[in-house]
DNA sequence: TCTAATCTATATTTCAAAATATAGCTTTGC
DNA sequence: GCAAAGCTATATTTTGAAATATAGATTAGA
């Protein structure tokens, strides 16, 4: 590997590289804190082979902005679960009719998409902590700036 | 007044009937909870010339669909409010792009549309009780299915 | 090798949001 | 006329979500 691809590596903020005892200081948090935000399905973190967490850049930033909905929102886990629930997946994945007649994340509000099990064929074999819906709907003010953004596009 | 008259008056399910205790009574709730969901903006209800608060069908259907947020799903009355102020009032609405610059409510996520204060003159002289921002997009499960109908239309 | 960090799971504590209570005044309606 | 209900405002209490702690096992890395 060159100093290129060292330099490329770096840079790569998607890249899992912090365990959960360095993300929880980089945060602000207790480890405890973080492995109950993956619970409630806030974040997902990558795993190692032998399971233990990391976390990329983009998840501390995430991680950041759902501290911000609690401290200073005033935001409870279930609420910032229930904002996420309401990202228009179908629209970003651009499923068909018969896709979303056949997923249960379009059907249901209750969840996330990265939290349903059975989902259409669309997101079947999908990596969620990689897909668009997870990484580029965040909580912050991302959400309704998204609405806006793609509803001038349609 | 004829038997129509009343007939259509009693079936008209916006106009403001129930007294606060009346509707606290109906929603399972203190006054005082309907006095705090209305100073967090998530209800506003019609007030008599002497102030007092009115309450129609609609209200109450509101406020127990708000229960349902809180009881059911765990929210807290800032996720409820956070989530109102994800409805895409400036497509209701129908803004131009000059209304949507000139609008704070457009702006800023951090409150419903019928909390702010400056807005564009689209909505500058409206009543948001009797808004369909306020009206139609409620927290149940209409927000999902209102981004997913209205997706459908454009 | 061996300690520090991580894992899952569960139990306990904390603290602030939500509910309740109080006060002083006004309005409604019997 | 007057009791009941409503108003605003503030203070106090409650309670459950979120944080902390504990236990017993595994893994990472010096």
């Amino acid at each position: 590997m060159n100093a290129t691809d060292i330099k490329e590596r770096l840079s790569d903020k998607t890249r899992p590289v912090f365990a959960i005892g360095v993300a929880a200081d980089l945060v602000g948090v207790s480890v405890h804190t973080l492995r109950m935000y993956e619970t409630e399905g806030l974040i997902i973190p990558q795993r190692t082979k032998s399971k233990r967490r990391l976390y990329s850049q983009t998840d501390i930033e995430r991680l950041q902005c759902i501290r911000v909905m609690i401290e200073d929102r005033g935001f409870n886990l279930a609420g910032i679960k229930g904002m996420m629930s309401m990202a228009p997946c179908w629209e970003i994945k651009g499923c068909s009719e018969a896709d979303r007649a056949s997923c249960d994340a379009y059907k249901s509000s209750l969840e996330p998409c990265w939290m349903v099990k059975s989902k259409s064929s669309v997101c079947q074999d999908e990596v969620c902590s990689e897909c668009p819906v997870y990484r580029d709907v965040t909580t912050c003010h991302n959400m309704k700036s998204y609405l806006q953004e793609h509803w001038k596009n349609t």
